[in-house]
DNA sequence: CTATGTATCTTGCATCGCAAGGTACCCGCC
DNA sequence: GGCGGGTACCTTGCGATGCAAGATACATAG
């Protein structure tokens, strides 16, 4: 079985490929940086999600990598954004108000009449 | 070809199982008219979406139904928040401010250092 | 030499939104 | 009568993606 159903993980979709966007908006990161930061704010699971997404976005050329030697430890592939990610992750922030403003609406404007 | 794999698709994920439970949370209603609701919401895109949905939610008990004649047309299978649902919907609203919250700092939070 | 922590990546599965298609009722119109 | 459009239900097959589990490899400590 794979898949744990709770209703955060499917909330969790579409949201990840943005936030990781958005955490290389600042400053390099590596994968496993992103897993750790990412798992302490609730929005991912595990590395097998993280490290697929980065390969898709790397396809996308939304980001753009470069292998870098840790102080301790295997080297590290640092991802960094691209022009197109820096577009894509500014139109995601839009969608995501919208979105969340039609959410709140149905979640909590029809609950107290 | 299926999906159309729009950023929006992917976040209505998980999403739109609470919202239906949130429309159900004031009166009774039938599919086709959360279709149209959803629709104009721009929180479904047909009815092939809605249909299943409330199929699973009538499984795991969380909506029960009653058929009803139509003053015009083929008659309506209307659905209703049973206590189960009741109790999903408290629930995945906690979560729900939750999540968007953990989202919003990292979309936002971090974009002006 | 082995165990632990760091770091990468892959495979197979389950879930769920979507397009497309199918069935059937009711009504107005010709 | 029968035909078309709107209403209303449902199913099938596909694509996208998060997850668990597992594989690989480097560095350091014991």
């Amino acid at each position: 079985m794979a898949a744990l159903d709770s209703a955060v993980t499917q909330l969790r979709r579409g949201v990840l490929e943005h936030c990781v966007l958005a955490l290389l908006g600042d400053e390099e990161r590596y994968g496993y940086d992103l897993v750790t930061e990412l798992s302490d704010a609730g929005l991912v699971a595990s590395e097998g999600t993280i490290y697929p997404l980065l390969s898709r976005l790397r396809k996308e050329e939304l980001v753009a990598t470069s292998w870098q030697e840790s102080p301790s430890g295997p080297p590290r592939r640092y991802y960094r954004l691209t022009a197109r990610g820096r577009r894509a992750l500014g139109t995601f922030q839009d969608s995501w108000r919208d979105f969340t403003h039609s959410v709140d609406q149905i979640l909590e404007g029809r609950q107290r009449p």
